[in-house]
DNA sequence: TTGAAAGCGCTAACAA
DNA sequence: TTGTTAGCGCTTTCAA
């Protein structure tokens, strides 16, 4: 095993000292009015030697990591995949990597990942929070370390987020069920009291409202989190088949949901949109090229992780100190699944 | 912000030297023959004072850090999102985290993210790698840095590795199709040499030699990496058009491309499977759920991320220096999208 | 059974 | 314009 290079090595090769190897390397040498000829001499030296600085020193001595936390539900949803893609993106341009880790949306696991990302000293998080996050989220806030809060916030956490409006999202899926005739729509939701969620059942009932349609809470399905796979779809087929006369048209609130609901029906043979209409919030590849394709309000994924990152990297370089909060909107997308 | 607290502290405040408390805080106590009294004093101190080890510090002194580094093509995409999630799942088991990057199957990206890996010093690695990375692979292997390659592998490269038998999955899905009487099978696959898809190739191949199909080679469409997914869509399209009368069904090579091949043909009006057959390689949401369901041959997606993750962590704890290669069986599932 | 001290590689305050 | 030195928090050898 070849002894990896230090700043020592370089100095004694250079005849100089290990400070000025450090700030060339570090491209300070201007500042410092280090000479030219120095300057060339120890940055060629770098290159032959192959130097690579050693990020533990680095970041015992400095603090920084150069490394961004990213806390999802699930890195093999659709929607966290694709936003952890386009995080990841953006964090490399601006020169920082990022660890991703999944909650799973789990009280323990939650814990145990933001401790370890904090143990691990990350510059900055970008968190899609649980509620049993909120203790150690209170902390990390207090201690101004730099965080941005995705897909849902907590009110009493005084941080920045980036988020949708889900009640406009809901709503908008709502009135065009109902403008397409529906009067009696399902709603099939997680039960959990995360922003996201409560704000899409508000958007429901709201559209419901708007149309002049009676709310019927027997037609409401909150599915707890995690299930199986498996299990959510037998939980969504026992509530379609209990009131399958009672339904004309189901809305459901999430990408998952709405696969597990696409399962359900087909194994039920419900045929959409002539059997039952159907609409879901987040887009994914099922429901864009499936036959039929699921009209869905659809999230800008992509603006929401850009918008997240930058502002968390703003936070980390003190440019701003102030705490934002970006809602952005969502698209209506209109496809065969509702008649 | 309130000062972390380091094993100084505990020590002042216990009254013992450093040393002590580093020792019993690290587990090792009974073997140090530190006393009872001393342990448990220690050990209480170090959970009201909130301890938690500087991962620096450890990590400079021991050159451990417990992270292992995941490389994709991209963590978007279906198989590797769920191989990312299993891999986590298992190595959080073991006490590791893991590091996922994506190397977009770009020349630069690859080395530039290897490079960073290899910076932080991970533990481990688990590669699914390119073409660009292979100096820097070279070099890992010298020194003897625990590496496992996944999905695809080099010959050169004397490393361990967890593959499928791509060449007996494609060969089933020809035969399959051939069974089915369809004797113009297209290929839709990437102009790459990397070994899973020159694998695919090679089964497509045998597949026709062993169901006497002469090999048309103006009927296999090579796909470059790094197109948008609209180009890759309109490339398949017009392949398509192109040989529309010559061919009977189509056999794409992965996830991505059977995707973007459901996209294409319906925009140009095919229907699957009475216009046209299609078979797949790789699974996914759509395939399994959308109308008509696709027939896929499917991957072993979680007994590939923890045999990986098994062996490279053997690999780390030294328990096993072998190289070992495993080669996984792929299966395949018959559904609707061939008549 | 416990402690003192060296040193991992780096940065930055202070000197020269 | 460059060098000396202290110290970040930890583990480990050697000594007591």
């Amino acid at each position: 095993m070849t002894k990896k290079v230090s700043l020592k090595d370089i100095a004694a090769k250079a005849g100089v000292s290990l400070t000025t190897v450090s700030i060339v390397l570090n491209g300070r040498a201007k500042d410092m009015k280090i000479s030219e000829a120095m300057t060339r001499k120890i940055l060629a030296l770098g290159k032959k030697m192959n130097y690579r600085p050693n990020h533990f020193a680095k970041g015992l001595r400095t603090g920084k990591t150069n490394t961004i936390g990213l806390i999802v539900d699930d890195i093999a949803n659709y929607f966290f995949g694709h936003l952890a893609n386009t995080v990841e993106e953006e964090a490399d341009k601006l020169g920082y990597t990022v660890m991703f880790c999944s909650s799973e949306n789990n009280e323990g696991k939650s814990r145990h990942i933001l401790n370890m990302l904090v143990d691990k000293q990350m510059d900055g998080y970008i968190i899609a929070p649980t509620k049993a996050m909120l203790p150690e989220l209170q902390k990390l806030i207090k201690e101004k370390k730099p965080a941005v809060l995705i897909d849902r916030y907590y009110e009493l956490l005084d941080s920045s987020y980036v988020t949708i409006d889900n009640i406009n999202g809901s709503l908008e899926a709502v009135n065009y069920l109902a403008k397409m005739g529906h009067r009696r729509i399902a709603l099939v939701t997680n039960l959990t009291d995360q922003l996201q969620m409560t704000q899409r059942l508000e958007g429901y009932q709201q559209g419901l409202k708007k149309s002049k349609i009676q709310l019927d809470q027997e037609i409401i399905k909150k599915i707890p989190f995690g299930l199986s796979d498996e299990n959510v779809v037998k939980e969504i087929k026992e509530f379609i088949k209990l009131n399958e006369n009672k339904i004309d048209s189901i809305f459901f609130t999430s990408n998952n949901l709405g696969v597990a609901g696409l399962e359900a029906l087909r194994s039920i043979g419900k045929k959409i949109p002539d059997d039952i209409s159907v609409i879901c919030f987040d887009d994914n590849d099922l429901f864009r090229l499936g036959m039929p394709g699921i009209s869905v309000v659809s999230q800008p994924i992509k603006d929401i992780a850009k918008k997240a990152v930058e502002i968390l990297i703003q936070q980390i370089n003190q440019r701003s100190t102030t705490i934002e909060h970006i809602v952005l909107n969502t698209a209506l997308i209109e496809r065969e699944s509702v008649k």
